[in-house]
RNA sequence: GCCAAAGUAGCUCAGUGGUAGAGCAGCUCACUCGUAAUGAGCAGGUCGCGGGUUCAAUUCCCAUCUUUGGCUCCA
């Protein structure tokens, strides 16, 4: 029964997302012939339909304003309320070619469509463009009040930065202004959220451009929770079997030029500093650094595997227009490890780092996990068979840990395959976390060995694998996760303690001291302010416990609690509370 | 790197061809307060950096750096 329903379910959405797909779509068609209005003559080339709306790129004779964009919204307005119909017509590709004789971008369309395959148009009005379709049958089945021009933004014309750069006008569309509404403040949601606003507002971390942009600055709110990450990780890193290394943040082009980076990879390094006639770079990854690690004793079976982990800083020059907060940065942490294990070790490693991985992401709130295996490209080193067993490895361990999975068919690198983890947010955004990868290059290029049972010296499997990715992309992703509003075993402060007045400022140290000394993290608010605003500012910065305490809790001996969500209790004894933040604490739960 | 927009006080932002203004934050003073902002006063800026036009530039022009939105969605 419900499983029926499930299914008409999914077949309504399926169709709901049609119907929206063909709405767009000819909104797009509806906005092309507002700007050719606006501009006769622009040259028009594509234009989609996309998640939650649309865009279509142009080539005008000037950049685009605000202002053109509401001129463009009326004349859309206008158009769809006129009431023309979307009128299909298949012609020859010379007739075509003719048609569009004026628009270069459509006729290296029409030259782009296979042989055998028909040329179609549709027509609106005054506008006719090359087009597969479909579309909805009129402009009255579109809702002028239903869409909204976005941005403009500058696009290649095909992809190709080597071809011209078009104007793009992204907009979003919808059946009803309603859902269009209700988009629109989900964008707003998104902007609330904004790791970089946050982390200004909470005083977490700071970028400076003069001191050099991508680089990332800790404040002493966001060291501790980053401190409380990266302790948790060790901790969870040594209880499931690896051993922490630490490697230099700089190494010479001998390093770089055996594992190939130079050749592949260099317009992402940092340019080399020369010292002693000898060219150093800093590190754009540490995979060499614990291969060197490796390669300083002879590797007997008995000793593999080989689980190393360190929180390594790395530096790559990411292209300025990359650059994005703590999500893309030119310095930031990997929670890396290298695996080094025999051929007969290589499944159970990876199902063991699978589950690990799972088990990390869990712990920091995340429970809707996506997992992506790509397989071989085109070009690839490695034996087919080394490739076969450890795809095979990859598919085996995502199944026995139940995920859902979507294969990229030639999508791996070409140095080996690799599972990517994705997880869903609070409010249903993808975010790629974990990663873990074969290597079958490295330990060729480095001469890797380990003396097996048979005495014969054998090539070991490489994986490499970051469970939370980088720690400054995954605190942005926390960040916006919980919208600032950390659980309490994450909360930088976990308490505030607010005297009613000046009276209770020596109870207030009093109770600081016995609360750190129990473990917690505390701040008391002892300066001149009223207990409102006090509260007040303990509730921008979203510290989950207040204690509020005035004459009837020194008499007492007691604590009043107001909880971050405004709920509030009185007459509380120490030991009670405190136990309460604990189990809240030892659990990980969110308030 | 490319297209577009932006850069003014710690933050959020206003403003002007005659060298700048608000709110918050900061500092000082008074108030000693019971669950989201007490009041008054003070202080704070080479208007991103460099050049040009001008009697005069933060304002106009050029260059540059940085930030933001894009540059993947394929007739």
């Amino acid at each position: 029964m419900r499983r029926e329903r499930l299914i008409f379910f999914r077949r309504n959405k399926m169709e709901k997302n049609e119907k929206l797909a063909m709405i767009r779509h000819s909104m797009a068609h509806v906005m092309a012939e507002a700007v050719l209005e606006m501009f006769p003559t622009a040259q028009i080339a594509i234009g989609p339909s996309i998640e939650n709306g649309f865009y279509y790129d142009f080539d005008l004779p000037r950049s685009l304003t605000e202002q053109d964009l509401e001129e463009i919204t009326e004349r859309m307005k206008n158009i769809i309320k006129s009431d023309r119909t979307f009128k299909r017509s298949v012609v020859s590709r010379e007739e075509a070619k003719e048609i569009f004789k004026d628009q270069k971008y459509k006729l290296e369309l029409i030259d782009s469509i296979p042989e055998g395959e028909e040329v179609s148009l549709y027509n609106q009005g005054a506008f006719t463009d090359l087009c597969r379709g479909p579309h909805v049958a009129s402009t009255k089945d579109l809702n002028a009040d239903a869409f909204k021009l976005l941005s403009v933004a500058g696009a290649y014309w095909r992809g190709d930065e080597k071809r011209p750069m078009l104007q793009r006008i992204y907009a979003t569309a919808w059946e009803t202004p309603k859902e269009l509404r209700l988009y629109l403040d989900h964008l707003a949601d998104i902007e609330k959220r904004d790791h970089r606003k946050l982390g200004k507002e909470l005083d977490l971390f700071s970028l400076h451009e003069e001191a050099g942009p991508g680089l990332v600055y800790w404040h002493p709110r966001g060291a501790r929770i980053r401190q409380i990450i990266e302790d948790f990780w060790r901790k969870e890193h040594y209880e499931n079997g690896y051993e922490m290394v630490y490697t230099p943040h700089v190494g010479k082009s001998w390093l770089w030029e055996t594992s190939g980076h130079l050749g592949f990879y260099k317009d992402s390094m940092y340019p080399p500093m020369e010292m002693d006639n000898m060219d150093y770079y800093t590190k754009p990854m540490n995979c060499p650094f614990h291969i060197m690690i490796y390669k300083n004793s002879k590797k007997s079976y008995r000793d593999l595997p080989c689980r190393w982990a360190e929180l390594g800083t790395v530096y790559r020059y990411e292209k300025a227009g990359a650059l994005h907060g703590l999500m893309r940065v030119r310095g930031f942490t990997q929670d890396d490890a290298h695996l080094f294990v025999t051929p007969d070790q290589m499944e159970d490693e990876i199902i063991e780092v699978l589950r690990f991985s799972l088990h990390m992401l869990h712990s920091f709130g995340f429970n809707e996990i996506h997992a992506y295996i790509s397989t071989k490209p085109e070009k690839s080193v490695g034996d087919v068979e080394k490739w076969d067993a450890a795809t095979e490895a990859l598919k085996k361990a995502v199944e026995k840990e139940g995920l859902k999975y979507d294969i990229d068919e030639g999508g791996g690198a070409f140095y080996g395959p690799k599972i990517d983890l994705k997880i869903k947010d609070a409010i249903g955004r993808e975010w790629q976390l974990s990663t873990v990868q074969f290597d079958f290059n490295l330990p060729e290029r480095f001469g890797l060995t380990f003396v097996d049972k048979d005495g014969v010296e054998k090539q070991p499997y490489m994986i490499h694998r970051a469970l939370l990715g980088s720690i400054e992309r995954f605190f942005g992703v926390l960040l916006e996760h919980y919208a600032g509003a950390f659980p309490p075993w994450l909360s930088p402060e976990q308490i505030a303690i607010i005297p009613v007045a000046e009276v209770a400022n020596d109870y207030a140290k009093e109770l600081e001291k016995r609360l750190k000394k129990d473990g917690l993290r505390v701040v008391s608010d002892l300066s001149n302010e009223r207990m409102n605003a006090k509260i007040r500012k303990a509730q921008q910065m979203k510290i989950p416990y207040m204690l509020i305490i005035g004459e009837k809790e020194m008499n007492n001996n007691t604590v009043s609690v107001r909880y971050r969500n405004g709920k509030q209790e009185f007459g509380l004894s120490y030991d009670d509370f405190v136990a309460s933040v604990k189990a809240k604490v030892e659990s990980k739960e969110q308030l």
